[in-house]
RNA sequence: GGAGAGAUGGCUGAGCGGUUGAAAGCACCGGUCUUGAAAACCGGCAAAGGGGCAACUCUUUCCUGGGUUCGAAUCCCAGUCUCUCCGCCA
C-alpha cells in the first residue's frame, strides 16, 4: 500500500509512476477524498479540544455544553469514517510502483531475458511430457485424483513421491546451510488481515480458498504461497536493526483456485490447486532491497544449477508483475516436451509496499522510524521441479535418471524405472 | 466441550474514574570515567494522524467494537486472542 503522505507531496509524479501499470484509477477522486478527509479531521479535532478543555476545567456549568459537543463530534466522525473507508478502499487496490529498471510491457511476451544457463538436452527420440512419463511409470495418477478430489489435483506415488520429498529436503538444506535462511514450518491458514498484509486481499479474493471454521468466526484462507505467512512474521512489529536482515524458508503446500485460467495447462501437473513450494522470504532495511533481490535470485538459480537443469532468467515487464512487486525476476526451466522455458521460480522485491500494509517497521541508524523492505522468491516450486526432472532426465526406455545431488536424499537411487 | 485467569510502550511489568502518554526495570541513544571496552554514574527515549516553511503545536491510541460519565487504561456489555485445570483427540 502506498503512503498517502508521500503521494500527497506530488500527486502528478505518483500518477505518472503508475502509468506503466496501466490501471484505470480516478486520481482526482483520490485527491478529493484526501482533502475531504483532512477537512473532517480538523473539524473534529477542534471540537475534541474544546471538550477536553471543559473536562479539564471541571466547571460544572459547562458540562451540558460538553455533552452537546459530543453529539457533534459523533456526526462529524461518521462522515470522516465513511470518507476514510472509501479512501482506504481505493488505496488498498493500487498496485506497487514498478522500479525504473522494469521494462514497459503488456504481458509475458514483453518480459526480457537476462541470461541463460545450461545445455538444452538433445534426445534421439521424441521426448515425452512429464504426465506421460509419470503415468507410464504408474507414479502419477490424475484419474485417481479427479475421482477423490476433482480436477487440477494429482496423486504422486512411490519413487516419484520420494523424489518430490527429496527435492524439498535438498532445497531446504541448501537454503538453511548455505544461504542463511531460517527454516520455518508455518501454519497453512492465514487470517484475513494477514492476507491483506501481503496483498492477496482485497483485490485477489477470487484466487483464494476460504476456510469456514465455524459460523460467525473470522475469515481464514488457505495460503496460496508461504510468502503470505512468512512475510507476516513481522506484521505490526518494530524490528530491531540488529536482527536485520531476516531470512526465512519454508516448504509448504500452496493452494490456488486458478480462477481465470480455464483451459490453461489443463493436462499434467503444471497448474494445480495444490502444490509444494519451497519459499524464501527476506526482511531487510528498505534501501537494501535490490542487493537482496539479486542475492535471493542467485539462491534460486543455484538450485537449478546443482540439479543441472537448463534455465533462463527473465526480468518481468510492468504488465506481468504481481500486485505487490516493484521488480521481479522469473526463472524459467527448460521443458523438452513443450520445447520452451516455463516458470519455476519468481523472485520479487516488494519495497515497502507490503510493510505499509502490515505496519512492519524498524528504526535505522539515525533512530528514524522506517518501513521494512520485504522480498519473496520461490526456491523452487517443487512440483514444477519434479516435472523438469522427469522431462529433462528421461531416457528412451521410459526411466528417469536421478540428478547426482538428489541421490543422497533417495537412498542412493540412481534411476527410477518401471518395476 | 466444561471451569477459571489474563491482554498496558521495542521487551518485562505497575496502575484499576480526573496533573497517567502512562511508575519501575531491561533494551536503545548521548555524555562522564577508561589507553580502548565493560562496569558505574548523569541525561534522553512511544506511535499514528492533523496544522505549520520551521521552531512548534493539536488530536487520537493502554486487545477490538459498543455503552455509562462532564471526564475511562481504570466501570458495564459483546467479541478476538493467550494461559491454567478437567474432558476429548492426532
Amino acid at each position: 500500500m502506498h503512503n498517502l503522505k508521500e503521494i500527497r507531496k506530488d500527486f502528478n509524479a505518483f500518477e505518472k509512476a503508475l502509468e506503466k501499470r496501466s490501471i484505470n484509477l480516478d486520481f482526482n477522486k483520490l485527491k478529493e477524498l484526501d482533502i475531504k478527509n483532512r477537512d473532517f479531521i480538523q473539524k473534529r479535532e477542534a471540537l475534541e479540544k474544546e471538550k477536553k478543555d471543559i473536562s479539564k476545567s471541571k466547571d460544572k456549568s459547562l458540562f451540558a455544553k460538553s455533552k452537546e459537543i459530543s453529539l457533534n463530534i459523533e456526526k462529524i466522525n461518521e462522515k470522516q469514517k465513511t470518507v476514510k473507508e472509501n479512501l482506504d478502499k481505493i488505496l488498498s487496490n493500487i498496485p506497487n510502483i514498478p522500479h525504473k529498471d522494469v521494462p514497459n510491457g503488456k504481458n509475458e511476451n514483453d518480459n526480457v531475458e537476462i541470461n541463460k544457463f545450461g545445455k538444452i538436452p538433445k534426445f534421439d527420440f521424441a521426448p515425452k511430457s512429464h504426465y506421460e512419463i509419470g503415468e507410464n511409470l504408474g507414479m502419477l495418477d490424475f484419474d485417481l485424483a479427479s475421482k477423490t478430489s476433482g480436477s487440477r489435483f494429482v496423486f504422486v506415488k512411490d519413487k516419484l513421491a520420494l523424489l518430490e520429498r527429496a527435492l524439498s529436503n535438498f532445497m531446504l538444506d541448501m537454503h538453511t546451510s548455505k544461504n542463511g535462511y531460517e527454516e520455518i514450518s508455518p501454519p497453512l491458514f492465514a487470517s484475513e488481515n494477514t492476507m491483506f498484509g501481503t496483498g492477496q486481499l482485497p483485490k485477489f479474493e477470487n484466487d483464494q480458498f476460504e476456510i469456514k471454521l465455524e459460523e460467525g468466526s473470522d475469515r481464514k484462507f488457505l495460503i496460496p504461497t508461504a510468502e503470505v505467512i512468512l512475510t507476516n512474521i513481522v506484521k505490526d512489529k518494530i524490528v530491531e536493526l540488529k536482527s536485520l536482515p531476516m531470512r526465512f524458508v519454508a516448504s509448504t503446500p500452496c493452494f490456488r483456485k486458478e480462477a481465470g485460467s480455464y483451459g490453461k495447462d489443463t493436462k499434467g501437473m503444471i497448474r494445480q490447486h495444490q502444490f509444494y513450494k519451497v519459499e524464501m522470504v527476506s526482511i531487510v532495511e528498505q534501501d537494501k532491497c535490490f542487493e537482496e533481490l539479486e542475492r535471493m535470485t542467485d539462491c534460486a538459480t543455484n538450485i537449478l544449477e546443482q540439479l543441472e537443469l537448463p534455465y533462463r532468467k527473465m526480468i518481468l515487464c510492468s504488465g506481468d508483475m504481481g500486485f505487490s512487486a516493484e521488480k521481479t525476476y522469473d526463472i524459467e526451466v527448460w521443458l523438452p516436451s513443450e520445447n520452451k522455458y516455463r516458470e519455476i521460480s519468481s523472485c520479487s522485491s516488494c519495497s515497502t509496499f507490503q510493510a505499509v500494509r502490515m505496519k512492519a517497521r524498524y528504526k535505522n541508524q539515525n533512530n528514524e522510524m522506517l518501513y521494512l523492505g520485504t522480498l519473496n522468491g520461490s526456491g523452487l516450486a517443487v512440483g514444477r521441479t519434479l516435472i523438469a526432472i522427469l522431462e529433462n532426465y528421461q531416457q528412451k526406455d521410459g526411466s528417469i535418471t536421478i540428478p547426482n545431488v538428489l541421490r543422497p536424499y533417495m537412498n542412493n537411487l540412481e534411476k527410477i524405472s518401471l518395476n
